[in-house]
DNA sequence: GCCGTTTTCGGCCCGACTGTTTTCAGTCG
C-alpha cells in the first residue's frame, strides 16, 4: 500500500473522530500523522522491508504504528472499519465541503438524513436545512454558494499556470506610488506543484489607491470584497486571489504567516511557547509581559526565534526546525548554480527552432553548455532520427559549436520500449555525447513489469540520464506504476543521472521523490526538455523542486563545471 | 494520540469571521 492511501486511510479516520465528538487533540494526532506520511520521501512499506522504525516519523507514535503496520500488512485496519460502520457512507464527503464542518454533517445526516451531496442540495432547495435550530437561510445560502464555487473550480492549477499570472499582478502594483514590497506568499512562494488559491502580501505607504489598482486589473473578472487593506477577486478559471496591504514594519510577520505551510507554522508556534513567546501575523508576543515586537522582514523574524532563516520551500514541518535551530540548513540550489541543460529538441525532431537558434538562447543565458537531445526513430514517433540523420546533425552540432562559441553536446532521447530495450542500435547511441532515456509509450503496465523495463534501460551503458522518470502529466496523466526504491538503487549502481524535469506540466521526479533519490546519493540533472528557446526558462520550476527536495548545488549535476561534466559522460562517474 | 531545554503526565497554535445569538459555537486558513 503506497503511502498516499495510508495517508487517506488516517485523514478518513480523523474525519470520523472527529464526528464522533472525540477530543480535538486526538483528531489532530491523526491528521498530524496522515500528512506527515502523505509527505515522507520514502515509502512506508520500503522502511517496514529495510527494518526501519515508522515511529521516527513525526507524529507516529506507538498506537499509530501498530495501526500503520496491521494496514500495510493486511491491507485492512480493524479499527477503521469499525469506525466507518458507526456513520453513513457519504458523510465525510460533506465535510469536504468550505463552511460544512464535523458539527454540521452530523446534523444533517441525523436529523435530515442527508447522505450525499445529492440529499444535501434536495435538502437546501426545500428549505429543510434552513429550518434548522441556530442555521438559517443566510447559512443555507452560504452552503449553496459553496457547493456551485466547488463544481465549478477546477481543482488546484499548476504553478505553471499560476506563476505567470502571478507575475503580471505584481509587476502592476509594484509600479504603484509608495509600494515596497509585492510577493505573493501562500504554497506559490513554497514552490508547490500545484496552487489552491493565491496570497499577495504586500506593504504601501497608501494601501487604497494600490487596492483600487488590484480590482482593476485586466484579468480581474469578479471582485469579491474590497476593503481598506485587503481584496479578494476571482480571475479567469475561478481561481481566488487575495491582496493583504500592511505598514512596512510588520512586513516579516505578516509574509511569514501566509507564507506557512499551516503544518509549519503550527510547530513553529508550539516551539515558541515553550520560550514563553505567542507568535501572530502581527508579530512575537512575551507571554508574560504581553509586549508585541513586530518584524520587517522574515529573517529578523526567524531570528528572534532563536533560528536560521528557513527558505519557503523548506516550510512543511519535515525537520527544517529542528535543523535551523542547530544551525544546520542546506544551502539550496539556485537557478544562478545551473550551467546548463542536458535535454533539449531541436527541428530535427519535434522542437520548433534550429539548433543554432537553441545554441544562441542557451549562451544569453550564461550557460557553458547544452545537450541537443532529439527523439528516437524506431516507434516513429516525433519525427525521430534514424542513423544517418543522427550522423549528419552531430556534423551540425559541431559546426554550430563553432560558431557560437559554446560546448554542445550531440545526443539523442531515446525511447524505453516495453520491453525494456532501446529503440536506437548500440552503435547509434556510440556517437552521441548524451543519451537520455525515456518512457513515451505502454505506460499501462504493472509494477513489476515496469520496473524491470527502466532498470533494464538502465543497464545499458550508453544510457546516461532516465528522464520524466514517471511520465506523470499533472492533472492530465496518472505517474507509472514504479517501483521508485528499486530504480534509485538501480541508478546507483549503474551510475545513472535522474532527471527532475522543469516542464510545469510534468515536474518529475517530483520533490518528494527527489529527496529520496538524494538522501541515497543518486545523482541528479535538471533539464527543460525545451522545444523551443523560450522554454529554456522553464529551468526554474525544476530548481524549484529541486529545493523542495533539499538539494544543495553539489547534489545537481549541471550545476558542475564544463571538465567535470565531461567526466562523467565518458564514464569517469 | 503524541510528546518532552518546565513535564513520562498534562499539556496540546492563533486570530478572525460569520451567523445566530444575548455571550458564543462552528469553521477557516
Amino acid at each position: 500500500m503506497k503511502n498516499a492511501a495510508i495517508a487517506r486511510v488516517f485523514q478518513d479516520i480523523a474525519d470520523l473522530l472527529e464526528l464522533k465528538g472525540e477530543i480535538v487533540f486526538k483528531v489532530r494526532a491523526y491528521q498530524r500523522a496522515a500528512r506527515a506520511i502523505e509527505h515522507l520521501p520514502r515509502e512506508v512499506e520500503v522502511i517496514r522491508r529495510e527494518g526501519g522504525s515508522l515511529r521516527d516519523i513525526p507524529g507516529v507514535g506507538e498506537a499509530i504504528e501498530k495501526k500503520i503496520t496491521e494496514l500495510v500488512a493486511t491491507g485492512k485496519l480493524k479499527f477503521y472499519e469499525d469506525l466507518r460502520s458507526e456513520f453513513p457512507p457519504g458523510i465525510t464527503t460533506l465535510m469536504e465541503i468550505p463552511g460544512i464542518g464535523p458539527k454540521t454533517a452530523m446534523r444533517l445526516t441525523q436529523e435530515l438524513g442527508v447522505n450525499s451531496i445529492e440529499d444535501l442540495e434536495k435538502a437546501l432547495l426545500d428549505g429543510r436545512v434552513a429550518r434548522l435550530s441556530r442555521m438559517g437561510e443566510k447559512t443555507a445560502e452560504n452552503i449553496k454558494h459553496a457547493l456551485e464555487a466547488l463544481r465549478r473550480k477546477d481543482q488546484r492549477i499548476p504553478i505553471g499556470e499560476a506563476l505567470p499570472l502571478v507575475e503580471q499582478i505584481q509587476s502592476a502594483l509594484g509600479a504603484a506610488p509608495g509600494v515596497k514590497n509585492i510577493i505573493a506568499a501562500g504554497s506559490l512562494r513554497r514552490f508547490r506543484e500545484t496552487i489552491g488559491d493565491i496570497d499577495i502580501m504586500g506593504t504601501a505607504d497608501n494601501p487604497e489607491p494600490v487596492i483600487e489598482i488590484f480590482v482593476r486589473l485586466p484579468m480581474v473578472g469578479q471582485v469579491l470584497a474590497k476593503g481598506d487593506t485587503k481584496a479578494t477577486v476571482l480571475v479567469a478559471g475561478g481561481l481566488q486571489v487575495d491582496l493583504r496591504l500592511v505598514e512596512h514594519q510588520n512586513f516579516g510577520s505578516l509574509l511569514q504567516y501566509f507564507t506557512g505551510s499551516k503544518q509549519h507554522n503550527i510547530a513553529l508556534r508550539t516551539r515558541a511557547q515553550r520560550q514563553g513567546l505567542s507568535l501572530s501575523e502581527y508579530g512575537i508576543t512575551d507571554v508574560k509581559t504581553g509586549q508585541i515586537e513586530a518584524f520587517a522582514t522574515e529573517e529578523a523574524f526567524y531570528g528572534r526565534l532563536g533560528l536560521q532563516y528557513i527558505p519557503p520551500e523548506l516550510r512543511e514541518d519535515t525537520g527544517e526546525i529542528e535543523r535551523a535551530a542547530a544551525g544546520k540548513l542546506p544551502k539550496l540550489v539556485e537557478v544562478a548554480d545551473i550551467k546548463g541543460d542536458f535535454h533539449g529538441h531541436t527541428n530535427w525532431s519535434d522542437g520548433n527552432n534550429s539548433i543554432e537558434e537553441m545554441a544562441s538562447a542557451a549562451r544569453s543565458r550564461g550557460y557553458e553548455y547544452l545537450a541537443i537531445t532529439d527523439h528516437s526513430a524506431g516507434r516513429g514517433i516525433a519525427h525521430g532520427l534514424s542513423v544517418e540523420r543522427l550522423k549528419q546533425q552531430i556534423a551540425e552540432v559541431r559546426a554550430v559549436e563553432q560558431k557560437v562559441g559554446m560546448r554542445l553536446f550531440t545526443g539523442m532521447e531515446v525511447d524505453i520500449r516495453a520491453d525494456g530495450t532501446l529503440d536506437a542500435p548500440d552503435e547509434m547511441m556510440e556517437q552521441a555525447d548524451v543519451v537520455v532515456a525515456a518512457i513515451h509509450s505502454g505506460m499501462s503496465q504493472d509494477q513489476e513489469k515496469m520496473t524491470q523495463r527502466v532498470m533494464m534501460a538502465m543497464e545499458n551503458p550508453h544510457v546516461d540520464i532516465v528522464a520524466h522518470p514517471t511520465a506523470r502529466l499533472l492533472g492530465e496523466r496518472e505517474p507509472i506504476a514504479l517501483d521508485l526504491e528499486a530504480v534509485f538503487q538501480a541508478a546507483l549502481r549503474t551510475n545513472t543521472a535522474l532527471e527532475i524535469n522543469a516542464m510545469p506540466p510534468r515536474l518529475d521526479l517530483k520533490d518528494i521523490h527527489a529527496y529520496r533519490a538524494r538522501e541515497l546519493g543518486v545523482k541528479l540533472v535538471i533539464s527543460t526538455d525545451s522545444h523551443r528557446p523560450e522554454h529554456l526558462a522553464y529551468m526554474r520550476f525544476g530548481v524549484g523542486v529541486a529545493r523542495r527536495a533539499w538539494c544543495q548545488p553539489e547534489d545537481v549535476l549541471n550545476t558542475r563545471s564544463l571538465a567535470e561534466v565531461e567526466a562523467f559522460l565518458r564514464g569517469e562517474r
